[in-house]
DNA sequence: CGGTAAATTGACCTGGGTCAATAAATGTGG
DNA sequence: CCACATTTATTGACCCAGGTCAATTTACCG
């Protein structure tokens, strides 16, 4: 069986014992293939499964009745995706496969065995949650009281640092894997506007582009530009029960 | 001692057993006032505890460095406020208090020996979490891709929402209790732009306003134009371990 | 009853949207 | 590997929703 990419993620948060990382194991032994494009997860759909992304990259969104998009989050493999199936039988968010993906699905009654069998994992889950949380604030403000220049610099950076924690070897440069109207769709912009920050980021020797790649030229300066802060460091879990 | 409000509003969820709701109560026993405008948590600074309100109302937001305001939340009786101290020794938020109010802190070991003996409560509480989750989701959506007076609208009756989750006597019409201002702040509008909005839709006949009295006349309307979901309804928490 | 915070309104401005035309990149079947 | 089709990116011209600034008015408070 492979090795758990989610117990990879919640090890940034406090190392697991053996124990715990077989149960994390052994929920994402259920791998399926996804096709660049398919749904996961559909809107309104019923679904109560969970989801571990073990390959590629997916989009979390919501559509308004307007037509018009917003995209919640992307999910980078060690990400659990669907999480709002604990508490509705009827899905708030579509999720879709931005690339090849390859996810591994349980049901929602696991996380009641394993917040039962094992408490502390139960206590990382909960940490990880609030994680993202923090960072979803950040995008609120970002939407809310930012500049597009400030908000186009902001996600750059993030998905530097998300894409990072996968992989451990990306320095400044990345494959971004998105385009402009998806980079819109998540940060309140149309796909023309994202372009004009894009080149004016670019003109500004922030960043630096080359064939769908990313080159972060300044993180400093996009950091500043862009009111970011990089919640997946700096974490303080001493709280956590022991282990058993 | 008093019943815990955080114990009546996790029973919305999922009825809880007279020793669950004991170890709820037994978290809401420092009481402590606080001064309309005095802060609680202030962003950057170190905290460790965390606090249920049990009255008044709070508003958690960030500051940007070029001093603008983004309101993250606003904290009624029963809600937890504070929940970033599991994962960051310095808070990411600050939380002030917008009227007078009466809180409990506790530390948040408190939260490890929960999640250790009362697995149920864990779930719960992370149910909890995934509903305002996925209720900031939705004001996401708002803010990046719907129209100041969509945000207006879809605004107020999720304020009337949350209030009634503690006053089921409340209908269509409740005592906003927040500036102009702090309305711009929370959905990203200036103050003057949402008086203009608030006009709007009492001259589209949708609301009433009478000293800060606030009536929804066309719910329905309103949501419409908002894109609202009311996101504390239409729960299924039928996956949950059983009560020990 | 002054004094301050909050609400309201008008005049004007601008950041980002809209629309449209190309160009470049990516895929696809043969 | 090639010709064509479909996305995606890019750029310019123009527009408008919401911001800014300033002046009153109204509400709240000791």
């Amino acid at each position: 069986m492979p090795q758990s990419l989610f117990a990879d993620r919640l090890s940034d948060l406090i190392a697991l014992t053996p124990d715990e990382i077989a149960v994390l194991t052994a929920m994402e032994s259920q791998e399926r293939p996804l096709r660049r494009g398919s749904l996961l997860v559909r809107e309104k759909d019923s679904s109560s499964d969970l989801f571990i992304l073990r390959q590629g990259m997916m989009i979390s969104y919501v559509l308004l009745d307007d037509g018009s998009r917003q995209i919640l989050r992307f999910v980078f493999p060690g990400d659990m995706a669907g999480i709002s199936a604990l508490v509705y039988r009827d899905s708030p968010e579509t999720i879709v496969a931005s690339t090849d993906c390859v996810v591994a699905a349980f049901d929602r009654a696991t996380i009641a065995t394993i917040i039962s069998d094992h408490p502390r994992l139960a206590a990382v889950m909960l940490a990880a949650v609030q994680v993202e949380r923090v960072a979803m604030t950040d995008r609120l403000a970002s939407l809310g009281r930012t500049s597009a220049k400030a908000r186009v610099a902001a996600l750059l950076v993030e998905l530097r640092d998300r894409m990072r924690r996968s992989d451990r070897t990306m320095t400044n440069s990345y494959t971004l894997g998105l385009t402009q109207e998806e980079i819109g769709d998540a940060i309140g912009l149309t796909a023309v506007h994202v372009n004009r920050m894009l080149r004016q980021l670019e003109e500004d020797g922030l960043i630096a582009r080359h064939q769908g790649r990313i080159t972060l030229l300044d993180e400093q300066a996009l950091s500043a530009v862009g009111f970011y802060t990089n919640r997946f460091i700096n974490l303080d879990l001493s709280w956590m029960p022991p282990p058993r």
